[in-house]
DNA sequence: CTACAATCTCCGGTAAGGGGAGAGTCAACT
DNA sequence: AGTTGACTCTCCCCTTACCGGAGATTGTAG
């Protein structure tokens, strides 16, 4: 029988890590004194621990290595802790090209103010028109008039709360003028289709964010900014980005307050 | 300005996520009305946000951001994130390894009863001697024999406590005879060599350790399992063994309560 | 005026122990 | 027999980055 102190020099566990392996009853010591409280561990505990100590160094909680102890599910608890650790490593793997990324100093050959974010936006009901137009600057004096089209016809329907709307290029190369796009809207009901104007559910996706304050005449370097980030972390976009308008003519006099969200669909490559 | 739940589906970030970052100064909102204690947001916090978020997803603290936010040492937190994470890289790939060595039975074959653990063996100041012995059965009758030798002629000398006494095997190869093995015993101070006593201090050191209870004949599947789980793991032996007498004839009659620690020290290759 | 949704603060919990206070216990040395 | 010093006990708070819920207040729509 040893007293704490010894087992704890014996089996480099700290005393702390005893007393509370007692507590939770993962291992008791094999005699407790009624009367002074004094723990008292046998060599078999010694044993005991040891086991306890490999399961922990291959990760597993205690409850885990509870289980494991009473007798069950082994095999299924290494395979769990199996699955959590590759995606632990793909997790890190992840980190690391994004930090990666940043010292690699992209960021300071254009503007040091972009940054880069994963978000699952979450499925919404639009409505959505196609149209082409000459310039950037002719967007916003279109898009007022769809609104009241739509509202016209549909007197009961409401945007979604926070609004959330946004264009979609759908010319695959870029071009200076006469933009081929999408406007979509976001609702809180699904209507019939009308004239040029379309309802749809848009499923829930994952993309890269990325900010862009100030002109649109800039917005080709958060594009830019964006499709570097995704190839160079191992993505792939996998949808047409969304140009989604936060502050911008409509509410901010001056261009250099204009914010606008870039989300672009990725998945891992 | 946006209302917190507002706020909260802008950034997809939860409310209590934001009443968080404002109790602990990360990101406090642009006001709070003195009265309902409502928080307001405005769009440029939706930027600011974004930063965070993009620093969060990188595996940086709450507290690390706050340095890199108020404009200092970027690199430098950078780059220790970026240790840590090749750190925890080698820690997955480690645990990994140890499952996929369990799962793939190689502990089924032989016994299913042993088990591996990394411990770090701290320094410690030993006597000890060289002897050939002929067989197993004839160490336990000389070793008696040195501790009183040694004791006779330095008295106030004392044992560690616990225990720490071991042999290391000097013969690279297998013998089944005459070994050739040096004892050592752990003690609380240096003294000066005499007869075919030394004394010296072991310095600290990393060793896979394996518990073997029961008879000593079976001590060499514990070495067997101890080397494999090296060589399977990437890791490499970086000095003899060493057998550690935890329960032996001199306290437990039947050999099976026997119990010995094997010690290997190791690096990783 | 009444629902009901949104928000507030406060409290408690998470995993696996670590740090420390204050009190009791054990063994050896005067 | 008393004292010193080492050891151990319990109890409580602390860690991270939030989440869940209770109970109270506020805002908005009908």
């Amino acid at each position: 029988m040893y007293r704490i102190g010894d087992f704890s020099k014996m089996c480099k566990t700290t005393i702390k890590t005893l007393r509370y392996y007692d507590e939770i009853g993962l291992l008791k010591p094999e005699q407790t004194d009624k009367f002074t409280g004094y723990r008292f561990y046998s060599s078999q505990q010694l044993l005991q621990l040891h086991q306890i100590q490999s399961l922990r160094q291959i990760g597993l909680s205690i409850d885990e290595i509870k289980l494991v102890l009473s007798g069950g599910k082994c095999q299924s608890i290494l395979q769990k802790r199996k699955a959590e650790l590759i995606a632990e490593l793909d997790c890190c793997q992840d980190q690391l090209s994004r930090i990666e990324f940043i010292l690699s100093g992209h960021t300071e050959e254009v503007i040091m103010n972009y940054h880069a974010t994963i978000k699952e936006l979450p499925e919404c009901i639009v409505y959505s028109t196609r149209l082409t137009v000459p310039s950037y600057d002719s967007y916003f004096q279109l898009i007022p008039a769809i609104g009241a089209k739509v509202t016209a016809k549909y007197p009961d329907l409401k945007c979604s709360i926070p609004e959330y709307c946004f264009i979609v290029y759908l010319d695959g190369e870029y071009k200076e003028k006469d933009f081929h796009i999408e406007f979509c809207e976001a609702i809180d009901q699904m209507k019939d289709d009308f004239d040029d104007i379309k309802f749809k559910k848009i499923e829930s996706i994952n993309a890269v964010s990325v900010m862009h304050k100030g002109s649109y005449a800039d917005l080709p370097h958060a594009y830019a900014y964006a499709f570097k980030w995704i190839e160079d972390n191992g993505y792939v976009a996998i949808d047409n980005p969304r140009e989604s308008y936060i502050d911008g003519i409509w509410n901010k006099e001056k261009e250099e307050d204009w914010l606008t969200e870039l989300q672009v669909p990725i998945k891992k490559k």
